[in-house]
DNA sequence: TCTGGGGTCCTAGGACCC
DNA sequence: TCTGGGGTCCTAGGACCC
């Protein structure tokens, strides 16, 4: 006891595929794709059958298709994710309560108080693999090490359905030949940037002196990824944190800019930011609209107000502002999406139930007051409570509709606020 | 045939204050 | 008449992760 890793990585294998797989035996054993179509739309997850073939996540339905001719498309029961990766969860509760739940479908368990009950690292991931397995029918990988962040690559090396545990002392060894990509916050860019420096493996990153790493990549990065490769990560395993932003985004097709799409399209968004932050009782500070137009140029505007807001109608008419701001900036061009995030969250129960507090209405002096704004949406949230979210609202985005993902998958991806 | 939706963190430049 | 240096906040953009 004491003598081995604690750290473990528990992270379920192409999760969404393997759910398909697990509700449809035929579908078992065959290269599928969730989301997307041959035709269109994006690749949501993949299969291992199909990630042999090259498809992976978020790749565009017809070059999936193209890569892996058999590739079978199928839409998803996105109402049963939630309750079965919680299922998972469950089974990591019942062998340390000190947990990091980082994604729908992956955690760190620190297990140093666990393992007298359980066994070593290696005993433990056995455990919470085989019952997994038993009691849900899913395959799962575990990385275990000394730090969270080797835990995390272990679990990546192990995949798919996999055990790996770095032995006390055995971290050089292993991280060593590693490809440098498989550093948490090395991505394409980062990987092609050191390549140019000769810097392949974990190892020749852990050689190279941090100096010239921040040289290479900017201060907070370098210094950052120079650690991890250095094995240099002293995070420990946390409860959750609060979110610091609440976004939304709709893709659109290609159209022009027009007043009825803008408005209609970012009323909807506001309507789903808003909502979300009263439901947590929160509110924000810092607006920002993203517009994307043709070839997936990105244009941001924010503005940061004195006070919070959370009302669906100042937020609309704010994101309104900031569009067009940045729509006519590029005179002409077409837009492709549409996004609303409010970030400099703070706390904001009470402006919930004092309606006679006025929150800030910055422009148009002849429309609703601040008061009047929270009981609309005082009054829309208690429907909705009652008699769900689609009982009352604002129209979603027009024209939209057949590219859009499922609600149930937006609500999949949002994060506790 | 042409790319979803939810987030985090960092950088650089400018405004402003002391 | 010209000028230091540090700190904070804001804005826009970008890399990355699941």
């Amino acid at each position: 006891m004491g003598a081995g890793p604690t750290i473990l990585h528990a992270d379920l294998d192409a999760f969404y595929a393997s759910v398909e797989q697990l509700l449809t035996p035929q579908l078992r054993g065959r290269p599928i794709a969730v989301g997307g179509s041959p035709s269109g739309g994006v690749v949501l997850a993949a299969s291992y059958e199909a990630k042999a073939f090259g498809v992976s996540g978020g790749m565009p339905g017809w070059r999936a298709a193209r890569l892996c001719p058999e590739l079978v498309f199928v839409g998803g029961h996105f109402d049963r994710y939630q309750p079965i990766a919680d299922r998972v969860m469950d089974v990591l509760a019942d062998v340390t309560p000190l947990i990091e739940r980082i994604s729908i479908d992956e955690a760190f368990c620190d297990i140093s108080g666990a393992q007298h009950l359980f066994g070593d690292a290696a005993a433990v991931g056995a455990l919470i693999r085989r019952r997994v397995r038993d009691e849900i029918g899913l395959p799962i990988s575990v990385g275990a090490a000394r730090t969270k962040h080797l835990a995390k690559i272990a679990s990546q090396v192990a995949k798919p359905d996999g055990l790996v545990v770095v032995p006390l002392g055995g971290e050089r060894a292993f991280l060593d030949p590693l490809p440098v990509d498989l550093v948490w916050g090395v991505g394409p860019v980062t990987s092609e940037r050191l390549a140019s420096r000769g810097i392949r493996t974990i190892g020749d990153l852990a050689a190279t002196p941090s100096t010239v790493v921040e040289r290479l990549l900017g201060h907070a990065v370098g210094h950052k990824l120079h650690a991890m490769a250095a094995d240099d990560d002293p995070r420990r395993v946390t409860g959750g944190r609060r979110a610091h932003s609440v976004g939304a985004q709709s893709a659109l097709g290609r159209h022009s800019p027009t007043p009825e799409l803008v408005r209609a399209t970012l009323a909807h968004l506001a309507d789903r930011v808003s909502r979300r932050m009263r439901e947590g009782g929160r509110a924000g500070r810092t607006v920002t609209v993203r517009v994307r137009f043709t070839e997936l140029r990105s244009v941001t505007r924010s503005l940061t107000l004195a006070q919070p807001v959370a009302t669906t109608l100042t937020l609309t008419e704010i994101a309104e502002r900031l569009a067009w701001s940045a729509i006519h900036d590029h005179e002409g061009a077409e837009i492709t999406l549409l996004a609303v995030s409010v970030s400099q969250l703070s706390e904001q129960r009470v402006l919930q139930l004092e309606l006679d507090l006025e929150p800030p209405d910055p422009w148009r002096p002849g429309s609703p007051t601040g008061a009047a704004r929270w009981a609309v949406d005082a009054s829309m949230d208690a429907i909705r409570t009652r008699f769900g979210r689609d009982a009352v609202g604002y129209a979603p985005a027009l024209l939209a509709r057949d590219r859009a993902v499922p609600e149930e998958f937006r609500e999949l991806a949002e994060h506790e606020v």
